[in-house]
DNA sequence: TCCGCTGTTGAACACTCGTATAACAAGCTC
DNA sequence: GAGCTTGTTATACGAGTGTTCAACAGCGGA
């Protein structure tokens, strides 16, 4: 047994460690408390190991970001299945599955405003983000669609309920003594059921 | 004339100075590329001056937030004032100057970020944080009821306006492609009317 | 005129940063 | 079993980090 004992584990759960262990120092630390060998240290890995699987600390956080996107779209997709066949209920099930964990979390803002602060800076994510972004949008568009609101108005329709759950998610991960889920779920149905045919406004 | 020639400038300014290289820092490089140095750099400034005005770089970073909120404050308070005295055009004053220069910028909004990315590491920015956001929710209560909202509705319609308007000036300032800022006051326009008594909506 | 105060400098300190690299361990192929 | 590839480590390097400090410039008051 040799003092620098080292076993294989498998590639992809290193990979994954990794990518983890930026998540959470992001959220424990914030932008400015990640480095390298925090990092790798949380991930109980040597800290050279890190440039064996990205280009570098920016190639990671990029990385992580397309990870947890992918989970957030993971929940989403989850919540929406869950609702059974109701367009309504489906719409519904997206927008107050960003209201409940895993999706409302301070862990998760962390991370995602490491990322919103990388957009203006890295190009790499930039366009990561903006593919993101187009993605959340269509399918909410679509959900919007089925559920009745006009073709006419779905676009602008997919950006105001984008704006006001983001919105309310942020405030929500950020403080969360302001208000509740179930008080930001109810204030999102109400916005939802102005831009459906039924909605009493015009 | 001496190498080390120093010459006296008015104290405000400096301090001043290394405020906006701060902001101008975080707004440019996010907060992952601000330091001392690179601060007192663009403040023309020698480092050791930094800790002459403040306790360390976290607190320049606070200072900064204070200025720069106070800054969106008087931005809003302006908008407002040239209003004219109908309720309901000075709080559509304040929400759509939301979505102008100088509250809708790019480096504002990283700006921004650099903050709420400390809130949950730093107490005093999370303290600074609460206080400055209590301000901007009390602010808008008072023009949702003096425009008609209901007294019992008026918390939550300030909660449910402030998150819309986030959610629009974020994604506003961060892509800036999607919509533009007059859409951006429509949509909002008609989030406000579902809180009046006139709306249509229950 | 000297004194002390405030503003300011630049160098130095002890650290941490991201990265590079030589060494090694374990499996795979031939 | 030799040789290659891949995963992993520890160490080293140069640059950059936040902070400290002795020195000094210029002003105001005694």
């Amino acid at each position: 047994m040799n003092a620098r004992a080292s076993f294989v584990r498998d590639p992809d759960a290193r990979r994954l460690a990794l990518i983890e262990a930026c998540a959470h120092g992001l959220a424990a630390r914030g932008a400015r408390g990640v480095s390298v060998r925090t990092i790798c240290a949380d991930a109980g890995v040597s800290p050279g190991l890190l440039r064996h699987y990205f280009a570098g600390i920016d190639d990671l956080i990029a990385a992580t970001y397309r990870h947890v996107g992918g989970r957030v779209s993971a929940a989403s997709a989850a919540a929406v299945a869950a609702a059974g066949p109701s367009p309504q209920a489906r719409l519904h099930a997206y927008i107050t599955a960003s209201f409940r964990p895993p999706i409302a979390s301070a862990d998760l803002l962390a991370t995602w405003l490491a990322f919103w602060s990388l957009v203006k800076t890295d190009p790499a994510i930039a366009a990561l983000h903006a593919d993101l972004y187009a993605g959340y949008r269509r399918e909410l568009e679509a959900l919007l669609l089925a559920a009745g609101v006009a073709p006419h108005d779905a676009g602008l329709a997919a950006v105001a309920v984008t704006a006001l759950v983001d919105g309310l998610w942020l405030e929500l991960s950020l403080e969360s003594g302001a208000f509740s889920a179930e008080e930001a779920g109810s204030i999102a149905a109400r916005w939802v059921a102005t831009w459906l045919p039924s909605g009493l406004v015009n």
